[in-house]
DNA sequence: TAACAGTGTTAGTGTAATCTAATTTTGGTG
DNA sequence: CACCAAAATTAGATTACACTAACACTGTTA
């Protein structure tokens, strides 16, 4: 039943995830707006994801996540949240290209190599004054021949 | 003629390359042995990198890249040797792992992030030392809890 | 040189994803 | 409450990519 989502179906569950938390309801067209995509579109891949059991589907009725569908959504925004991490605080892109290529990365990386970011990270910042006295994140931005601010 | 190579077909492409570079010609069947799929998808493939004027292609011929090929291709082990590096030196994954991860990677990642890690990478070779007095890579191997060897 | 094994291509099928155009449903309003 | 515009779905076409099965070519070898 939930054999691996395709990037564009993680797409879709990610769009009606943040819709869901920002307006509530989710909507087609806005879902539609939300992906850059035409509104039959949507309609295919909100079957798609009912079939799978990962939304709430009725024709003509506004969608809701499911209890899988929300598990689904757990573990993709917390991948998501530290590859764009991981680009902003490590490779110090700035945070709106961070978030676009987090979205662009988070479907073809793998678990393990998120999990390593994640590490990195969290030793970062528990161990940044030891490595380099003072704050480690201008280390990293002189790696990357920028400013601070 | 060259509006960007789905991810597919860059996968044929390099696979062209590494064939061409280890083994002189290029055979359909090598083609489909490297990258695990049939051959007759590779034949479908063939013809599409040829319209697209990266390939000389005649049908029951051995296969070789163009000069534009070339170029593409250059470009696209730049990028994967970058990514690998970094999944390799700086999250510390296994070699060969690191390598199947760029090739995941390495379609979706943006020359704009490459074009970071490889300046972080380059950072870290350069001033590792004024950084963490000793090996800089037992610091990264640290933040993993990896033994580095 | 005739035949065969292996290599390569073509034909036909299926799935996923997208689009446009036509149709259906909904919900608000005169 | 009947109607209309907006919203949503369906129908039908297209593109990309993979597969199987059938067919064509090639080069080696008996």
């Amino acid at each position: 039943m939930n054999p691996k989502l395709s990037m564009s179906l993680e797409t879709y569950l990610e769009a009606i995830a943040e819709l869901q938390a920002r307006h509530g309801a989710v909507r087609t067209s806005d879902l539609a707006e939300c992906i850059g995509c035409k509104r039959s579109s949507v309609t295919i891949a909100l079957q798609r994801l009912a079939e799978k059991g990962l939304i709430n589907y009725q024709v003509y009725r506004p969608v809701t996540l499911t209890e899988a569908g929300t598990q689904a959504i757990t573990r993709l925004s917390r991948f998501h949240g530290i590859i764009e991490d991981f680009l902003e605080n490590v490779l110090a892109l700035p945070p709106d290209y961070a978030r676009e290529e987090a979205c662009r990365l988070e479907h073809s990386m793998s678990k393990r190599t998120i999990e390593r970011m994640k590490n990195f990270l969290d030793f970062i910042r528990e161990n940044g004054d030891e490595i380099a006295p003072g704050k480690i994140s201008e280390v990293f931005a002189a790696s990357l021949k920028i400013k601070t601010d």
